[in-house]
DNA sequence: TTGTACGCGTTATCAG
DNA sequence: CTGATAACGCGTACAA
């Protein structure tokens, strides 16, 4: 049933070493007539590699793992599709783990990758502190790149990719404020992540450049998902705390508050504006459409995958961590562009 | 630095065997004291089995291949989520490829999956007939089960999950018909997939039932996104070619179509109505929020899960063919509930 | 209960 | 240019 090496070989009345040189140096060290009927018959039998055969004797899988928090967000799908595409273009296969942001589903992950002997890891983490598992890549000598979600790690074998998190949300609060919002509500994702604590450290600046207090009120710990962002807003009417600005930490949430806001029967952008964040392809479509901070997703997958790759060729990196601009997308449900 | 079983056989003075056995058949067959000696070795030296040997061993790598199209369509990305969270529970992983709906890149897939050894996968193909990689699993034995696009396939090692294309299009076209409508656009994905095929089967099914003339004209054949759908509603529109209703072979086409609508100023649903397929999560954050036929996305991944394990242990399917309820989603794109 | 020896499919080293 | 042969890490008859 299953063809192995030793068949051709066999068959073609050579030996294994033979067999294994027309397959993989394939431009020389074997003598043409040989060469031919090697291939003849491979084609013939239809002939696979195993590549758990070849893994276990080079000690490389061409697989690459990748952990996120949650595919059925929007900017994860892209983000993962993207990985998938470079990485299948470059002859690499792409080991999917969610962590559903809990560190100890992100542990078993990790183990999953280690014991699976992935070649490297693109690592969105739930977390924003170097956890043990971090380091058990560096002990396997398995790279890693950090991306979208930035991790301090001085590891020769890691690097990241991601946007200035905390600048983008300094623009984007300081847009709200020049605009006239004194009272600007803050709907973050999971505190673990480092992004969230990016985002509200640049919303914490902004509004201390303007000398303007951050009410603890205003701020609503959530997760990244519309429910979330529909959530906080419908809690924070409820409690009556006034607010004329919602800054999302992601488009997910934002469309969540932009549904609450509707309901609640307020007018966006007049009586509250919403900024979000991603950018991701639903919110050009919400009425109105969503101002939000452009995340260059195929740039990250891209950038992510080209580290990765420099990391399992062993090349040095000219820069270990890469810093995309983060843009701010000017629609409708803000008022005036400052 | 890595740390093999025999390193621990050594370290704790037995065979590989014997530390072979505490791993696996955990509860007998060894010595309760060396099974302790040999269990603190593994722990202390972090000892994590290779499961590429273990695969190339045994034959099994417990990782499930999963075949999309394009995993930024949010019901796929949600299929994939799911999937990787049921398979995740039962101790597998999944490899993630995806084909773009291209045939050619879907057998580069299957070819993937058959040199990484996966113990099973689970397959929204592109095409809808059975092509040769399929058959190559079966030459390999290697169980697939088809989830949304149903392929025919005679083989035991196959099976397929799915709802009724063909009914939730007969209805939903129906529906348009009670409401009134006669010209009704048909918004199709790629002709190439199964699910195609049906859907527009079902939507001219519908018509004949009510002698209604199928217009060339009113059928647009695209692919499964946003820019689809927009392009498809805008070439009508500059065509003059009159329709009172869009039936859209999914939600992403459907959220194109709305907006190209909106933009022409025309109304929903006063003078066009529109119906969608999937109930992805932004449909109902549209404005109108958007009428759809639901698809079971999490059934669809358990069922398909549990039947891809079942077929993995050779147990013999109840049913190979598991068919799931479509459900009409009435929201307000559509006038009146027939 | 425990150990020995071999097989799984491939690559690599070193002869010839 | 080609062929033995030894790894790679693990599971498992079979023997002790």
């Amino acid at each position: 049933m299953k063809v192995t090496l030793d068949d051709i070989a066999r068959m073609a009345n050579v030996s294994k070493a033979t067999v294994s040189r027309v397959l993989n140096h394939s431009t020389s060290g074997v003598g043409e007539e040989t060469r031919r009927r090697v291939q003849a018959v491979i084609d013939e039998l239809e002939y696979r590699p195993n590549l758990l055969a070849r893994g276990i004797s080079i000690s490389k899988t061409k697989t690459l793992g990748v952990i996120v928090p949650d595919i059925s967000n929007p900017f994860f799908a892209t983000l993962v599709q993207q990985i998938e595409s470079y990485a299948f273009e470059k002859k690499y296969t792409v080991l999917v783990c969610t962590t559903d942001n809990l560190p100890e589903k992100e542990e078993r992950c990790i183990a999953v990758m280690i014991t699976k002997h992935v070649d490297g890891v693109i690592l969105a983490s739930a977390v924003s502190e170097q956890i043990e598992g971090h380091l058990r890549f560096q002990k396997y000598g398995i790279p890693c790149v950090m991306v979208d979600r930035k991790i301090q790690t001085q590891s020769e074998l890691s690097g990241g990719v991601y946007v200035d998190n905390e600048y983008a949300f300094f623009l984007a609060t300081e847009q709200l404020i020049q605009s006239g919002n004194h009272k600007i509500a803050f709907l973050s994702g999971p505190v673990g992540a480092a992004t969230s604590k990016e985002r509200i450290e640049g919303y914490h600046y902004a509004l201390q450049a303007h000398k303007i207090e951050a009410l603890p009120q205003l701020m609503c710990i959530g997760k990244h998902s519309i429910q979330s962002g529909y959530n906080c807003v419908m809690r924070m009417h409820q409690d009556q705390i006034p607010f004329t600005a919602v800054l999302a930490s992601s488009d997910v949430i934002a469309l969540g508050a932009v549904q609450a806001l509707k309901e609640l029967g307020i007018r966006i952008p007049e009586e509250v504006e919403v900024i979000g964040f991603d950018n991701i392809e639903f919110g050009a479509l919400l009425d109105p459409p969503l101002t939000t901070i452009e995340q260059p997703i195929a740039e990250l997958a891209r950038r992510s995958v080209a580290m990765l790759l420099e990391l399992i060729s062993n090349i040095v990196l000219k820069e270990k961590n890469i810093r995309l601009e983060p843009k701010l997308i000017y629609r409708k449900t803000t008022k005036t562009r400052y």
